[in-house]
DNA sequence: TTATTTAACTAACAGCTGTTAGTTTGTTAA
DNA sequence: TTAACAAACTAACAGCTGTTAGTTAAATAA
């Protein structure tokens, strides 16, 4: 009896050796190991140890922008347009943990899709800055920096998916709620 | 006229190249051609290059552990000890922001020192968690669940590192100043 | 100067890397 | 039943890995 593999499957446990070991120090011999198969056979699904990593990052990073673009365009005050950051990042961490430190520590092993990738933070950062800035003119945040506003949030948010898994008893609503008081009432006036 | 290099010169530049492409991604041979040198010629200097690994790693964590006993030890108020653990972390990430990309990234490919590490951040966590809960007791900070506080404020604090270097105009004091703002002000009641 | 030491060098190793070619085996469609 | 296909397998590749041994050259001490 064969074991039966398939893309997807291959990426996903891709995925969960990426966090543990990191992708420079994962052998597809690694992978095919643990999926109870030999090295050549991941080749008649996939193309490369490259196109895992591609596969991972990218659709995340696509996720981030489409979630973003959302809050950008509805007519919300800043609070809720950050509770609604803090959302879609506890969302996207507790079903993509093992993605999350792919695009976290990895990122910078792509290689045709590095520019794109980069592309992508840079506008959600620009839009996550924007929110901020209009937030403190409008008076609804603090008069603090906003670079440093924005980056310790964001440090907070992208390092959900390191202790999420660590914390079962704690569902995703109770987390999204305390993160939201913690960052967001925090620096609101 | 030949290149004259020394230990300590091997662990900073390891350690800028760790922080750029992780550990397992660097070979001795990137490192040594770094440095104007041939591979084999580093090992005049050290033992391996899991030594360098260690060295980076080990020197800064029992860095933090010194600087939180002084905390701890300390009669000071629950916000002052956390002002305290936000200079502590603000000097470690402009002294040593390079080393601190290993520290966060690359501690699971420490061998013999994986224990002693773990053990070392272990002890850190549970000294900042029983500040952040005696904080709650005695009514000093915001009754939130401790641990998102805790994970919120380290995880910005093990950020620091990675956008530091990229805002160079931020003094340190000013960016200490607006993080306590940011993460403890935030959580004062 | 000469002897000693330091630290560079070249050459090589055994094992591992991602990936390909060619083959076999099991499953589906006719 | 048989033809076609999917997906596993074995074997092999060329290049890279960390590290060692042995050698040469420069700096220091006598």
């Amino acid at each position: 009896m064969k074991q039966k593999i398939n893309k997807e499957d291959i990426i996903k446990t891709a995925a969960v050796l990426f966090k543990k070991k990191g992708f420079s120090a994962v052998t597809m011999r690694d992978l095919a190991s643990e999926m109870g198969v030999k090295a050549a056979s991941l080749y008649n699904h996939i193309s490369s140890k490259q196109e895992l990593l591609k596969e991972i990052i990218i659709s995340i990073a696509e996720g981030f922008t489409e979630g973003m673009q959302v809050i950008v365009k509805s007519n919300s005050t800043t609070v809720d347009k950050l509770n609604k950051i803090v959302d879609l990042h506890v969302s996207v961490a507790s079903n993509n943990a093992y993605g999350m430190a792919s695009l976290n520590n990895d990122w910078m092993h792509l290689e045709e899709q590095l520019d794109y990738y980069l592309k992508l933070r840079t506008d959600y950062e620009d839009n996550f800055r924007a929110i901020i800035i209009s937030g403190i003119k409008n008076n609804e945040l603090k008069e603090v920096n906003p670079e440093v506003i924005l980056f310790s949030i964001l440090s907070t948010l992208r390092s959900l998916y390191i202790w999420m898994p660590k914390k079962e008893d704690l569902n995703q609503e109770e987390l999204s709620d305390s993160l939201k008081m913690i960052l967001i009432k925090g620096i609101n006036k």
